[in-house]
DNA sequence: CGGCGCGATGAACGGCCGTTCATACTCCTG
DNA sequence: CAGGAGTATGAACGGCCGTTCATCGCGCCG
């Protein structure tokens, strides 16, 4: 009954989307099944028809999100060549890009994982630590080469701050962005490439 | 009843650390007050004596670390000189070590903020708006004085840009410092310093 | 055109939520 | 030694939680 015209497929996908919204908003623990049901117009119990369980919901969400990201990431490394330098910055880049295009999807991710049950849990942990290693790499392999340095900072852990500071930076830019005010995504992606250049004190 | 050796003052002190142990491992929706209860070894009922609502002690736990956030960065800044790069070191230093001091605080300061009610979730974006600008202001200042360079990243958002990478920087420095592993937190938190610098282009 | 199966319903499950309250204990003060 | 203030107890409150299930309607396929 109700409305008749719904769309027979595609039901999965809007309560994907809904999570997305409702968790970012108010947090995984913060939303309820009735609340994540009432924004698709649905029934509680008709959301488990597409999601075993909430938890099963998050992680879908969380899942996607890294795939997403895993993917932009070696595209665009495999569309630059070998330069770290120039690594470096499409990589800050695209990544910057990427978060403020998927606002919710990346907030969710990096501050809701810690709800996954721990089979779950783990697998992203060991996505995210990939993610830092690829930067950790670049920023070693420019040192290597003589286009950073990180040398005179004096510390052993002096690329790992660098590369969680360039990673940091490109991570939360949805935190401040705001597409009324700022300048373009494009402009911001490309601002932030420079800046991670800075932090690895490249020439340019 | 029960042990009659408890500490008659200080509870309402142990129930503020309970709750930044929980709420930083669990979450504030993800936490319960029946936990909170255990965790001190009272009933729930009786936190209702030290605190008027679980919000409420949500807001002191922000409340107090923000008081301290203020208090290093006032001083931090009577120490120093008028000079912007000495300034933006100082600054980004010691914050930073601040934040490794205070994990759990600065994690649900941060994190959980958005669960208070209006009227105190507003007034803590207030005095979060504060420290950016606070930031925002040492680097025009120095950008100003010829010290700092922002132009060539030609972006009219480089400055706040440049600034919340280096508050992101900091704030964030506990998800990766790990006392075990990482050098010391003076060394890091000098390290931040000189890496503010970089961002902002200083020749140091 | 009959039947099958997907997907929705709405009621219900046991359990936990934040909070309240009458009561009682204990310690400090006078 | 009396009494009041401060604080803990344990039971209870109404309400909401995530999830299950019997039931049924609708649209597609043979």
């Amino acid at each position: 009954m109700a409305v008749n015209v719904r769309s027979r497929t595609g039901t999965r996908e809007r309560i994907h989307d809904a999570g997305l919204t409702l968790f970012n908003e108010r947090g995984y623990t913060g939303t309820t099944v009735r609340e994540l049901a009432d924004a698709v117009d649905l029934t509680p119990g008709a959301i488990y028809n597409h999601y075993p369980s909430k938890e099963s919901l998050l992680f879908a969400i969380i899942d996607r999100v890294h795939d997403e990201a895993d993917t932009i990431l070696s595209e665009t490394l495999r569309g630059v060549g070998n330069d770290p330098v120039a690594q470096l910055e499409a990589l800050a880049s695209a990544f910057t890009g990427f978060h403020i295009a998927r606002p919710r999807e990346t907030r969710v991710a990096n501050r809701d994982y810690i709800y996954l049950p721990a089979r779950e849990r783990e697998s992203v942990v060991r996505r995210r630590r990939r993610v830092r290693a690829l930067f950790v790499e670049v920023l070693r392999d420019g040192e290597r080469r003589g286009h950073f340095c990180f040398a005179e900072l004096g510390s052993e852990d002096a690329v790992q701050a660098a590369s969680m500071a360039i990673l940091n930076m490109v991570v939360l830019v949805a935190e401040w962005f705001d597409p009324a005010r700022s300048r373009s995504a494009a402009e911001t992606a490309a601002l932030h490439g420079r800046l991670a250049l800075r932090i690895a004190r490249s020439g340019r």
